[in-house]
DNA sequence: GAACTGCAAACTGTCAACAGTTCACAGAGA
DNA sequence: TCTCTGTGAACTGTTGACAGTTTGCAGTTC
C-alpha cells in the first residue's frame, strides 16, 4: 500500500466519497487490499483521514460494480470469484466485444485502426526490453477496441467486466505467462481489422478470447467446478508491483 | 405516488438504505419522480421516514445503475436521455441480447422453450381482452430469453440496459403503439429458436430490435441529432397508471 | 433599463455520536 | 472433553447537527 492515502485526496475529485471511490477501487485493483479481505469502517475511514460517511458511499458504488460484496450487519468484503464466475465474465466480454468488433469493422477510420497498430508495436517493443512482466496497464487494447466502437453505454459495460477480471486474475500470485501470446494475438486482430474482414476478426476474436479464458483459469487453479472460495481474511500472497496477467 | 411510502419500509429489505433503492427504483420507472427533476434529500428522507445518510446510499446505487445524474453540491437528477443516447443503449442491447440468442441456441432444453412460448401465448391473450396498453411489465420477453441464456453477469447487464430504456421511454407520455407488432416478433423468434435455427434468430432478433429502436425515438420525437434535453424540473407530463411502450 | 455585486436562504457534503446486530469467548452443564 | 448458552466487545446501520457551496434576489452602479 502506497503511503499516499493520508496525502490530500481532493485535488481531481471535488467530493471526498468520489476520490475515496478512485483510491479504494485502485488499492482493491492492485491487490493492496487482498479478495476476500474484510473492509473494516473505522479503521479504512480514519487512515483515509475520512469519517465513515463518504467511504460508505464509495463502498456502496464499488459494490455495485461487482468489486465488493457486501453482508448486512456483517461488513464489505473484496470479492472473490468462482471458477463459473469468471466463464460468464468472459462470456460477457464475448458479448461485447464481438459486438465491438462489428461496430468498429463498420464504422472506424483507417486512422483510427492505424493509431490502434501504432499502439500495439509500442506495447510490443516495451515488453521485449524489459523482464516480460511489465504490462501497461494504462489502457488495455481490447478497452481501446471498444472505445473505437463509439458507445459509453457498451464502453461501460466492458470497462465493468475488465475490472471485474482483473481482480479475479490478482485471487492468484503467478506472474502472467501469455502476455506475449497476447500481443501476437493482437496484432493478428488488428490486420484482417484494417482489411475490414469481419468473419476473420470474430473468428479471431473468440480464439482469442477462449485462450485467454483458459489461461486465466489454469493460472487460478479452479480445473473443476468448486464453489466460490470462502472469505479467507488476511491472504496477502500476491507481488508488491501489482501487475497481474494481461487480457 | 402511491401513498405507502411512509409505510414499513423492512420486512423484505434488512436495511433502510436497501429499501429505499428498490422503493426509489419504482418510482422512478412509475413515473412517480419525472424524468429531469430533482431529488430534494431533506424533503424524500422525511416523506420516507428516514434520514438522510440510507437516502444518499440509496441515490448511489441508482446513480451507478444509470437512472439517475448526480451533480456535485447541485443535487441527484433523474436521468434524462438524448437520442444518441437511446440509440447506443439499444446497440448494448443488441450486443447482450444477440449473444443470448447464441447461447439459448446452443444450450437451452426444449422444455425452457416451450415455457417461453407458453409465456407469450399468455401475454398476448391478455393483450387480446384488455383495451390494448396493458403490458405485463413483470419480466419481460427479453430478459426472460437472457435469463434462459443461464449467465448472470449477462443477465445484470441487461436488466440495467432495459431499465434504463424503460426510464428513458418514460419521458414521453405516449401510449404504446408497438405492443401487438412486439409480440408477434417476439412469437417468430421463438420458433425459429425451437427449430435451432442460430442464423434465423439472429437476423430476426436484429431486425425486431431495428423496429422497437425506431418506435421509441419516435414516440419519444426526438428526430433529429439534438443534444440531451436539459433539466427540466417538474414536468410530470407522463399518464398515471405507468404502464409506457413495451419492448 | 441592464449588468454587476453582495447577501441570505436552501441545500448538499461531512462528521461524530447513538442504536442495533454479529461474533468470539468464557463458563455451565452433560 | 464436548456442547450449549449467555455476555460483552467490536462493528455496521442510522441519526441529527455542522460546514461549505450554490442559487436567487435585492441593491447598486453605469
Amino acid at each position: 500500500m502506497s503511503e499516499s492515502d493520508q496525502s490530500r485526496l481532493l485535488p481531481r475529485n471535488n467530493t471526498y466519497a468520489q476520490a475515496t471511490e478512485s483510491v479504494l477501487r485502485e488499492m482493491i485493483l492492485d491487490g493492496s487490499i487482498g479478495p476476500g479481505q474484510r473492509l473494516n469502517e473505522v479503521t479504512l475511514a480514519s487512515s483515509l483521514g475520512i469519517s465513515r460517511g463518504p467511504l460508505r458511499e464509495a463502498i456502496q458504488r464499488l459494490t455495485s460494480e461487482g468489486l465488493l460484496t457486501v453482508i448486512s450487519h456483517r461488513g464489505a468484503f473484496v470479492r472473490t470469484f468462482s471458477r463459473d464466475e469468471i466463464v460468464e465474465l468472459y462470456e460477457l466480454r464475448a458479448a461485447l466485444e464481438l459486438h465491438a468488433v462489428r461496430l468498429v469493422c463498420a464504422r472506424a477510420s483507417d486512422a483510427e485502426l492505424e493509431d490502434l497498430d501504432a499502439m500495439l508495436s509500442d506495447t510490443e517493443s516495451r515488453m521485449r526490453e524489459s523482464t516480460g512482466h511489465a504490462y501497461p496497464q494504462e489502457l488495455d487494447f481490447h478497452l481501446r477496441l471498444v472505445l473505437l466502437a463509439g458507445n459509453q453505454a457498451l464502453m461501460r459495460s466492458a470497462l465493468e467486466a475488465h475490472r471485474q477480471l482483473s481482480l479475479a486474475r490478482s485471487m492468484s500470485g503467478q506472474r502472467p505467462t501469455r502476455a506475449r501470446a497476447a500481443v501476437v494475438e493482437h496484432g493478428e486482430l488488428v490486420a484482417v481489422l484494417r482489411a475490414r474482414d469481419l468473419e476473420g476478426a470474430t473468428a479471431l476474436m473468440i480464439r482469442h478470447l477462449d485462450h485467454s479464458m483458459a489461461s486465466a483459469i489454469a493460472v487460478l487453479g479452479l480445473p473443476g467446478d468448486e464453489d466460490a472460495p470462502t472469505t479467507r481474511s488476511d491472504d496477502r500472497s500476491r507481488g508488491a508491483d501489482g501487475t497481474v496477467a494481461p487480457d
